[in-house]
DNA sequence: TCCAAACCATAGGATGTCCAAGTATATTGT
DNA sequence: ACAATATACTTGGACATCCTATGGTTTGGA
């Protein structure tokens, strides 16, 4: 996007938050405004490694989730469940997604409200070309230190299981 | 969103990760999709309490970044390399402050080519609103304890640094 | 049995992000 | 001095996310 910054744009904004006088809060926003600045340079690298495969992450994440269901299928209401976004968020990617083939919508067999997401023959080879994509160029490679990683996580899922995202 | 769910759905997602044999990435793609899950959580809850002063957590970052500049103004370019989004982005977030009058455009006395952002009055007041309602609801009380915002700062700030958002 | 309440999925609208192009202005090299 | 190149910002388009509202379907209580 631009050549490297002689300083941290987030430590000079948490020197702001000290020098006028919100102490107590400055490591929280520095922290925040790190994970929101970190999500976004995954987000792009992900971005840029699936659109060859004509995905983007949101969509990938769909494919992987069906990739992985028992029975080949999900409901939409559990499917926005599991990816954590709204069901108007994934009735959008499942269009994309069947527009292009790689998902079908079927019908629930005793529950006519409900619809099952299904993947196509061609949407699971895209998957794991995807996947595999995925695999070698951003997870193997991420940039965090195998213990950074770990560590990461560990604090993530504390904080996302006090904010209610799981039991 | 909806109620906490019976698993964590990333913890099951590197589950299947290993059982796939992709062990060496699992943990990566783990921490990085708590990261993405996590900064979706704070711009929620940021973007909620931004609402009733009619703000966004994108246009809050530029009313603060002008609060903090010296000389009360910036160029565009600077401005949008300090927030680390594209041009673009910060376009569009300007042509919303500007039409409700929380920042001004003006003219570079030098450069034709720049803009020159600057806050308002009304800017300034609703910035200080903003920033102490922020303050309060979310740095105060993020549901990250104390020593896990500073180690998270820690391991981002060498992810992003590793990453070359800056020096 | 039957109607109200709950639930599922989607449409419409606002915002944000990025990329690719286009316009205007500066700077640079010959 | 002038043409080629670089920089600054905006426009238009593709996607994603959320919220609110709406149309079906199912369920549960009177």
């Amino acid at each position: 996007m631009s050549s490297p910054l002689p300083r941290d744009p987030i430590a000079q904004a948490r020197e702001q938050w000290v020098s006028h006088g919100w102490d107590a809060e400055a490591d929280s926003m520095a922290a925040i405004t790190a994970v929101m600045r970190t999500a976004s340079i995954f987000l792009q690298r992900a971005d840029s490694i699936l659109r060859p495969h004509g995905l983007t992450f949101a969509r990938f994440e769909v494919l992987a989730l069906l990739g992985f269901s028992k029975r080949g299928s999900l409901p939409m209401t559990h499917a926005s469940r599991l990816l954590q976004v709204h069901a108007t968020s994934l009735t959008n990617s499942v269009d994309r997604l069947e527009a292009t083939g790689l998902v079908r919508r079927i019908q629930h067999p005793t529950d006519g409200r409900t619809r099952l997401l299904e993947l196509t023959a061609e949407g699971a080879d895209i998957l794991a070309a995807a996947r595999d994509d995925l695999n070698e160029q951003l997870f193997a490679d991420s940039g965090l230190p195998a213990a950074d990683a770990r560590e990461l996580f560990q604090i993530l899922s504390r904080f996302r299981r006090a904010s209610g995202d799981f039991l």
